[in-house]
RNA sequence: GUCCCCGUAGCGCAAUGGAUAGCGCGUUGGCCUCCGGAGCCAAAGGUUAGAGGUUCGAGUCCUCUCGGGGACGCCA
């Protein structure tokens, strides 16, 4: 079915032309937010009136005199300095009602006219690092923007721009590298790599010497695993590799500790002056050993995955191993929140690694790149800095290597070039907007995205703890995402438990997951996604008010109905088979019709400005409408004439609740809970 | 210093430039022999941080001030 708000539009528009003589005049039309001015008004007269220099009012009664609208709407009413009234006859009210019920798929919503190819760009997790909270607001916003602009008819490619091939890839490897050390040379040391022995050390002294047996110990090893030659990791690290990922669940966890020990010791050997001995290929192609500083080690490592090739084929096994198992970690969690991102839509840094050069050359040719300060920069027009001096776009710095700059630029010409997109969308947190900015004005400098091409940062809020302070554990650190997520689900669980406590084990294992998850999702879609938000586990799981809770049972409670049917003689298809109109009398099943026939345009608000909350506000006052008619309107015990119309809204509310959550949202309801 | 976001009822938050600024929690009062009371109805509660401006019309757009957060050359 065509949207009601574009039909009333292009009727309106009509006679406004008519009446005014003007080509252009758009009628303005919106759901009316108070119910005393009816179902929909328009609000294009008066500044119609303004352009034509004629009074407003009395233009809105020539138009309401030439518009033709009987079939839709009671007689229009002019009111206020020129506002036209609209309410709906009941007949056609519900006649769009048996458009939707008709409609299994997208209840009697038609897509875009116009589809657009979109690159959504969202989560962008990091290899060899847990999800955190920090990335739970990209991932949900994202992907129910996806889901949106889909529903809407347009081909939406995902992209999770993983980070997996900085500078910290070396240290990766080298977290790799004492896992498969310690597993095989020191395997009576219980703490080869426990980072809180070197937190704690009471003094600087020991700690020093500490270090340098670390340093003596890593030498060692990385000798002993010789079998041809000085440190080609054949006795170990090769075999170890080799046998990875069978062992993925455990390793997981020894993997972060590694990192993060390997992390530590970069930062702590910085200025303390110790070396190690490595190899490198000299001119003719030969191994030399040389002795670099400790510090240096992982980014030597790093240049040797960079490398490729042959003689790196220990680094780049590594390499591949570790982003599967991290990968394999995120999989898990985004399954658990239904978000629709898998391995195929992993377009990471390392993807564009080889196109980096180019990117650079590229801007040079064009003149717009030029070297400062050792460093390759753009300087997009319209940035200054605190100086006022133009503010550059560094894409290469001084050392050479490329930066995420560099990266993003690469991925944009990607997504238009190749990806064909009309329209890119990136969904990131505010602190990266002057970065996109700049990102943008380059792109289109460049001249790789026209100014058909839409491009948009989507940003969000802080996530904050109850006490207003960023969202922390209570020492200070940041909270995985596993472990939220768990807490969620396991306090849902003790509401279930207390509520309905008879189910079946299982059944209140679904329930409980359904609720908690639903709960972090729904709670975080129904704020505006600028505001910074504080996030309290009592509020997204009580049971009034505008959360998941509520909306699952409001669903729950209208299945219960089509449950209960059979037991009181109340055939539910028979009834709903012949349907041909509908018996809307009572106030609340018109409030409640009204509502539901507007479905489409809380989508189209919530796709076009990407806020999931009006889509959440929307089915909140869906709900509230449902339980007033529920209230009001007994629906199995009603006379026979009316019941068929209320089993229709029922079904009606239920679908649509449930699409909006389960489709759009990607948040379960259960049928009983 | 420049730029970006935020400031709305006691609290938490909404509001495509549209009419009388909404919702929840909390507070106060009312409703039920009824399909799931996890409900419904109502009341009280506001100078939309402040001052100007644009507009027929401003919480929304522009300028300035105050308060909170963030970004600003080789991290992502």
């Amino acid at each position: 079915m065509k949207s009601l708000i574009a039909i009333l539009e292009e009727r309106i528009s009509e006679a406004m032309r008519k009446a005014i003589g003007l080509a252009d005049c758009p009628a303005m039309v919106m759901v009316s937010k108070n119910p005393a001015f009816g179902d929909y008004q328009a609000n294009g007269v008066m500044a119609a009136a303004k352009q034509a220099k004629t009074n407003p009012r009395k233009l809105a009664e020539q138009v309401v005199e030439t518009l033709e609208i009987e079939d839709l709407c009671e007689k229009p009413e002019v009111a206020g300095p020129g506002f036209i009234n609209l309410r709906l006859k009941p007949a056609f009210l519900g006649n769009r009602l048996l458009g939707m019920f008709a409609d299994d798929r997208r209840l009697g919503i038609d897509p875009a006219p116009r589809p657009q190819t979109v690159v959504v760009d969202y989560s962008g997790p990091n290899i060899a690092k847990e999800m955190h909270v920090g990335h739970l607001r990209s991932t949900i916003i994202g992907d129910t923007i996806a889901r949106l602009l889909e529903f809407e008819g347009h081909t939406v490619i995902r992209q999770n721009h993983i980070g997996d091939w900085g500078t910290q890839f070396g240290k990766v490897i080298l977290a790799l590298w004492h896992i498969c050390m310690a597993e095989n040379l020191h395997k009576n040391e219980k703490s080869y790599y426990d980072i809180d022995l070197i937190k704690d050390f009471p003094d600087n002294q020991n700690l020093t010497a500490y270090f340098d047996q670390i340093i003596k110990r890593h030498q060692e090893d990385w000798l002993a695993d010789s079998k041809d030659i000085k440190g080609d990791g054949e006795l170990y690290f090769h075999p170890f590799l080799k046998e990875f990922s069978q062992r993925s669940e455990t390793l997981w966890p020894a993997l972060l500790k590694a990192y993060q020990y390997v992390n530590l010791l970069d930062e702590s050997f910085k200025g303390m002056n110790r070396t190690i001995e490595t190899r490198v290929k000299d001119g003719n192609n030969q191994f030399i050993y040389n002795t670099i500083p400790y510090e240096s080690l992982t980014r030597h490592i790093t240049v040797m995955l960079q490398h490729g090739g042959k003689d790196n084929k220990q680094e780049r096994k590594a390499w591949e191993e570790v982003k599967k198992l991290t990968l394999d970690e995120c999989n898990k969690i985004y399954k658990k929140l239904s978000i629709q991102l898998t391995d195929e839509h992993v377009r990471g840094e390392s993807f564009y690694a080889d196109k980096l050069a180019g990117v650079v050359e590229a801007l040079k040719a064009r003149g717009l790149a030029v070297e400062s300060e050792g460093a390759m920069c753009v300087f997009p027009e319209g940035f200054v800095n605190k100086e006022g001096t133009p503010l550059p776009f560094i894409i290469q710095k001084s050392d050479g290597a490329y930066l995420y700059a560099t990266t993003d630029l690469a991925a944009l010409r990607y997504r238009i070039q190749d990806l064909k997109a009309d329209r890119i969308i990136y969904v990131t947190d505010a602190r990266q907007s002057l970065h996109f900015k700049m990102l943008f004005a380059v792109a289109r400098a460049a001249g790789w995205a026209d100014e058909r091409i839409v491009l948009e940062h989507v940003t969000f809020g802080t996530m904050l703890g109850e006490d207003g302070r960023p969202f922390k554990t209570r020492e200070g650190g940041t909270v995985k995402l596993k472990d939220l997520l768990e807490e969620a689900v396991e306090k849902a669980r003790t509401v279930v438990e207390e509520k309905n406590a008879e189910l079946g084990a299982e059944q209140k294992e679904r329930i409980a997951a359904a609720v908690g998850i639903g709960a972090v999702k729904y709670a975080d879609y129904s704020n505006n996604r600028d505001s910074d938000y504080i996030f309290s586990f009592a509020k997204m799981l009580a049971m009034d008010g505008n959360t998941a809770p509520y909306m699952q049972y409001a669903c729950a409670r209208i299945r219960s109905i089509e449950r209960k049917a059979a037991g009181k003689g109340v055939d539910i298809e028979r009834d709903l088979a012949g349907i041909e109109q509908l018996a809307l009398g009572d106030p609340a099943e018109v409030d409640l019709a009204k509502k539901l026939i507007q479905y489409d345009q809380a989508i189209e608000a919530a796709a076009e400005q990407h806020r999931p909350n009006h889509l959440t506000s929307y089915l909140y006052d869906l709900a509230q409408a449902f339980s007033r008619f529920y209230n009001a309107c007994p629906v199995l015990q009603a006379e026979a004439d009316r019941r068929p119309t209320r089993l229709l809204l029922c079904d009606l509310t239920a679908r649509v609740i449930g699409h909006g959550l389960g489709d759009l949202l990607g948040i379960e309801s259960p049928p009983q809970m």
